[in-house]
RNA sequence: GUGGCUAUGGUGUAACGGUUAACACUGGAGCUUGUGGAGCUCUCGAUCAGGGUUCGAUUCCCUGUAGUCACCCCA
């Protein structure tokens, strides 16, 4: 509109939108620490080849962000995570220890046309474990899912985990003779079922596979299923639509789906896809991965009633009694930084009814004022501005008490 | 990429085709001098952009832009 707002289809994230993110991407992080996942990083900018090589064509000329740099090479602004680290897990196997647990929480860019729940740029939490062929993987992968849904403050009600199976679909395609050219088609046939009217879907698969059929709970499935109830997790079901539509997905997929009536639709998955690795150039490193973007968490805390009050870092705003008191003010805020309280000092105002409206204004818990009589007693007044209540006590208990109060 | 709907101060709303675009909140200034989160007074601030119809357009039409919804797609 003007050069006043944010470019088509990004946000801006103002304060109070990034703490709503710091809180999400810290349910992602502690849910993926606790299960020894660490953290890695890598630059949003990419060789656009890296997308060619496994993407395909369409994709990449009409929904990345791709540009030519200043030396002539094709750029891509990265709209993935899975190259990224299958690129960066295949180029030091060699000296990567098995099993290797990674998550990582970065933006990616994507050209397509925004509308809710889908813009330009997103956040997502990506979590991979590379290097295990068995189903204790894909188990792994599905409670760190289901721990990321509880970290967010869900129960076990508010969701529920659609697991399917890639191995059981190809198991079944082979056993009909289908010709192996039409199973990507049909795979992405299978994951838009639901989507499109019954008799479309019919008419589509009797062109694809010679008639429709089912596919049954597969034991890898119920081990999986199995696996998880031994951790408490029995919000699982099998579900022959859970596909995926994409073509490098090998064994166990799956899709964690919001049970809210109002809200029932997918929210994220992953699944097993043992091959990409090896695309990149060394030997096949099996894989076992999800995604889950920020702003369907945000839905979701929204619509669940789960977003908790969100207060900035700072603890506590200090202000003068009057102006002649800023330069003590300042040395006693250096006091308390040096006990890891974060404080803001007033400035500006000489009323003291002003200083409190703009802690309010800003969500400050704590406020106090420092004078003459501060520095006479030592003490500090703190004033929870939440509940009005103040309390006084020596300068020295003010970092105990606020850390504390909270 | 296709189609529908929408666009007024920072925010939320109002205005039959007709004076100076109204109201609330927010912001700023002032009164109240150590806890005044309030009240009162004053005040800044908008018709998305560009065309067209008309004596006259915030209002009607077209194009663009942006938002939103449904497709497409969803790594």
């Amino acid at each position: 509109m003007s050069v006043i707002d944010p470019y088509k289809g990004v946000r801006d994230f103002y304060p109070e939108d990034e703490r709503i993110q710091k809180h999400i991407f810290g349910a992602m992080r502690r849910a993926s620490e606790s299960f020894g996942y660490e953290e890695y990083n890598a630059s949003v900018l990419e060789s656009t080849e890296l997308y060619t090589a496994k993407s395909s064509e369409e994709i990449v000329n009409e929904q990345t962000y791709t540009f030519t740099d200043r030396g002539d090479r094709s750029v891509t602004l990265r709209p993935e995570m899975t190259p990224t680290v299958a690129r960066m897990v295949a180029s030091r196997k060699r000296e990567l220890g098995f099993p290797l647990r990674w998550y990582s929480i970065q933006n990616f860019f994507r050209y397509e046309r925004p509308q809710r729940g889908r813009l330009r740029e997103f956040w997502q939490l990506n979590a991979d474990l590379f290097g295990v062929t068995g189903l204790e993987a894909d188990a792994e992968v599905i409670a760190l899912a289901y721990r990321v849904m509880m970290e967010l403050g869900a129960s076990e009600d508010d969701f529920l985990i659609k697991i399917g199976s890639r191995s059981a679909l190809n198991a079944e395609l082979v056993r009909r003779n289908i010709p192996t050219g039409n199973h990507k088609k049909i795979a992405s046939l299978m994951d838009r079922k639901g989507k499109i009217p019954e008799d479309e879907y019919e008419d589509e698969m009797n062109a694809l596979a010679g008639g429709t059929f089912e596919i049954h709970e597969s034991p890898d499935i119920t081990e999986t299923r199995r696996r998880l109830a031994l951790l408490g997790i029995t919000n699982t079901v099998f579900n022959p639509e859970i596909i995926r539509g994409f073509d490098y997905y090998t064994g166990i997929v799956f899709e964690v789906f919001d049970t809210n009536p109002e809200n029932k639709r997918s929210m994220f998955g992953g699944g097993r896809y043992d091959n990409l690795v090896g695309q990149y150039g060394s030997e096949e490193v099996p894989a076992v991965g999800f995604a889950m973007g920020d702003v369907i968490a945000r839905d979701f805390l929204e619509t669940h009633n789960l977003m908790p009050t969100l207060n900035p870092a700072t603890h506590l705003y200090l202000a003068p009694a009057s102006g002649s008191d800023s330069e003590n003010v300042a040395l006693v805020a250096d006091t308390l930084r040096k006990s890891d309280v974060n404080v803001a000092v007033g400035m500006k105002h000489e009323k003291i009814g002003d200083h409190i409206k703009v802690a309010l204004k800003l969500n400050i818990p704590h406020f106090a004022v420092y004078g003459e009589k501060e520095k006479e007693s030592g003490t500090l007044t703190i004033k929870t501005l939440a509940t009005s209540s103040e309390q006084t006590l020596p300068l020295s208990d003010v970092p105990a008490f606020l850390f504390t109060v909270h």
